[in-house]
DNA sequence: CCACTGTTTTGAAATCTGTCAATCTAGAAG
DNA sequence: CTTCTAGATTGACAGATTTCAAAACAGTGG
């Protein structure tokens, strides 16, 4: 059994990094766009796209969900849930220390997802 | 009245591009992350994120819906609908000609969501 | 003007998502 | 061991999304 009891909140959960060719190079596998869709959903939403730019420009690098939380109008149990979708998405990683969670970005996953975006020739500016 | 009867589904229909600091440098105001957010939400569809690189990676910069729709396992209504919320979302637009409608990528909305997602600094590679 | 084709719009059903209240878990401190 | 606090999980519900069939619309060509 895998599991046995305890590991409660803080794996990847997001193996590979299937990135690929920019979306100009080349047209997407069915394949690769069921991998990396999931992430870009997950930046689809304000507010963890608010949060994702806050916890990516944390002065530390990371912050303490104790300090996300109060800057949004919405329940501990919500900002929990967008959290974890963030972390589902490989986009952040959190790490308790102590009675806090703290959590930082992925900048790799964001360097991939912003890789997809542009065609490299296309460097008109 | 705007809307005398012809003009049927042509438009950019978003207006702005509200670009911003790279989420890395600077946290996201709650404005920009709701005018921002769309975006990816349409990115965030594995059927939209297809289409949207098959549009992107045309040989002429443009693909005919009628190419499109035979690609996928789907009714024309369901493409088509995909196609509607890509181009509500600014990242591609559409022109009629003759019988056919023709799709091409806007590569500005494009490059500004892929600069939103790295950190110019963090050029690692 | 009528029929045909390509594409969008409308309407409806099934599923998914965002949110909160209530509950649970992990660690700190008595 | 009990209590307290920070976060996560569960359960429930309103609203949004995906999808298709049916209908509407725009051009083309009789």
């Amino acid at each position: 059994m895998s599991k046995l009891k305890t590991l409660p909140v803080l794996e990847p959960e997001q193996e590979a990094t299937p990135c690929c060719e920019p979306l100009a190079e080349q047209s997407l596998s069915t394949a690769d766009a069921i991998a990396l869709a999931p992430a870009f959903k997950a930046l689809g939403d304000p507010v963890r796209l608010q949060l994702m730019s806050q916890i990516a420009s944390a002065e530390d690098g990371e912050v303490c969900v104790c300090d996300l939380t109060p800057g949004f109008d919405l329940s501990g149990p919500t900002i929990s849930h967008h959290l974890k979708v963030l972390r589902e998405a490989g986009l952040i990683e959190g790490e308790r220390r102590g009675t806090w969670i703290y959590y930082r970005a992925v900048p790799t996953r964001l360097a991939d997802l912003s890789r997809l975006l542009v065609s490299p020739v296309a460097a008109t500016k």
